[in-house]
DNA sequence: CTAACATTTTTCAAACAGTGAAACAATTAT
DNA sequence: ATAATTGTTTCACTGTTTGAAAAATGTTAG
């Protein structure tokens, strides 16, 4: 069909980007191993992102982290993508009232990425660093993105290796199948300790006009705080959801003209 | 002498998506003729960022926009980058008590960013889209940041064309000039109508460990509200921005890179 | 509906940008 | 101190990227 115009040295680039967002605090050596790629050449590439401000490099021996560039592309993102423009109020409107963590999700590729965050001011605070790009199978959100993808995306991941966080986390493919077909029924997902012990979260699906999955939206807190209130949150959390796919129903579609 | 490792696909790709980001909604040919491009390259750029999901596509004659990994790096960035990590709360907590919209930028080049935003619930809004990526002569934050700068930039600045955008937009080097040394010696900045004629600002600059400006803390809103209460918003975000440097100052590691 | 137009997608040979390998320099560990 | 690790630079070759222009697709006008 369609021939891959892919630019290697541009698709490296971003992977490498990516990397960084996700291990920051790495070396040029560490990185060039984790990336596959030669030294030489992930010296360049970090070297063209960083003239861009995409990443910074702190330190005598240098450590990459993201940079403000990295900070504007999410700002501007914010304000073109219809999916996080229309849901974040309702997103803000229930993180202030359960006053638990709210995120909201997408799936990338295997991959669940998070694209809008609220964060609790209760303590004791769950960390949810390093959580805004997972494996679909463990986690409220996740699974249920993984639940809601289409078969073939379902396949591929199935015959991947599943790490295992925690002694609640399902890396069987049996049991996941399981617990997938009773979240596409309940139409929630719910864990308990799947990725660090003491969290938990619960978390709904965000439908676009033709009722396909758009985003998970979950709530996560610490396990006895999330399980005391836990019916009312799933009702909130599937409430607020609702919400957010009307919106992204109701709202215009498509052509912006500029000149 | 430092050679220059830049990779031009790469390089060329970052402006592009900066492009995208600053103009949503242009199609290939546009954005070839906007970047300096051949349609062929421009295409092969934009498919390859397009995989990597930082750009999509709507509309049947596509259309370019940002897209959910754009949004993913900004996400990871918050957590990374010390400055919106700490200065964050002090934002949010300046823009609840004011109900302004208030917004944190920092200098990139000639240009001023924005990296981290809160956005009033009042009523009339000001519209601050599209302001997420300015030329440093007009606005509040804007000129601040200019006056912060080192000399080189400012001189490199005041070789470039000033656009105007109203009548108070102020485009000659003289008038420029004058104000400038007025903020420095104040130390606050003070916008009244300059980008679009409803809207005024106030901004603070925030320090670093040594004392360097990172950043201009900015709060804005329609004209009247903000002339209303001027003295008292400039009090506040003075010392909203007060207390971002000293967290920023009491913090961990003050490293910065060179050149 | 068909024709003219505009914009996007594809192809291809040529050229030069990007690459790996390996030497060199700087840092950190012993 | 010296050794080991990590970051930086150089260089010759090659294969990826490139511009130009042709095909396909979409859009507007008659």
């Amino acid at each position: 069909m369609s021939t891959d115009y892919t630019i290697s040295a541009v698709d490296e680039a971003i992977s490498l980007l990516l990397l960084v967002a996700q291990n920051p605090g790495l070396g040029v050596t560490e990185l060039a191993l984790r990336s596959g790629n030669t030294k030489a050449r992930t010296f360049r590439l970090l070297f063209t992102l960083e003239q861009r401000r995409l990443v910074t490099r702190l330190g005598k021996s240098p450590t990459y982290h993201l940079d403000v560039q990295a900070l504007y592309l999410g700002v501007a993102a914010l304000e073109q993508i219809d999916l996080v423009r229309i849901a974040r109020p309702h997103l803000l409107s229930l993180g202030g009232r359960c006053n638990e963590n709210v995120q909201l999700s997408v799936r990338d590729g295997l991959d669940s990425v998070c694209v809008d965050r609220w964060q609790s001011t209760q303590e004791p605070k769950i960390k949810s660093n390093a959580g805004s790009r997972r494996r679909l199978h463990a986690g409220a959100s996740c699974k249920l993105l993984l639940a809601y993808a289409p078969k073939e995306i379902r396949q591929a991941f199935f015959s991947t290796e599943l790490p295992r966080y925690t002694a609640a986390t399902l890396t069987h493919r049996s049991r996941l199948t399981v617990e997938i077909n009773k979240i596409y029924s309940d139409g929630y997902s719910v864990s308990i300790g799947e990725i660090t012990e003491d969290a938990a979260a619960i978390a709904a699906p965000v439908r676009g006009k033709s009722g396909q999955v758009l985003a998970a939206l979950g709530i996560s807190g610490p396990v006895e705080r999330i399980k005391k209130h836990q019916a009312q949150l799933t009702e909130q959390v599937c409430a607020a959801a609702e919400k957010m796919s009307l919106a992204l129903s109701g709202g215009q579609n498509g052509d912006e003209a500029g000149r």
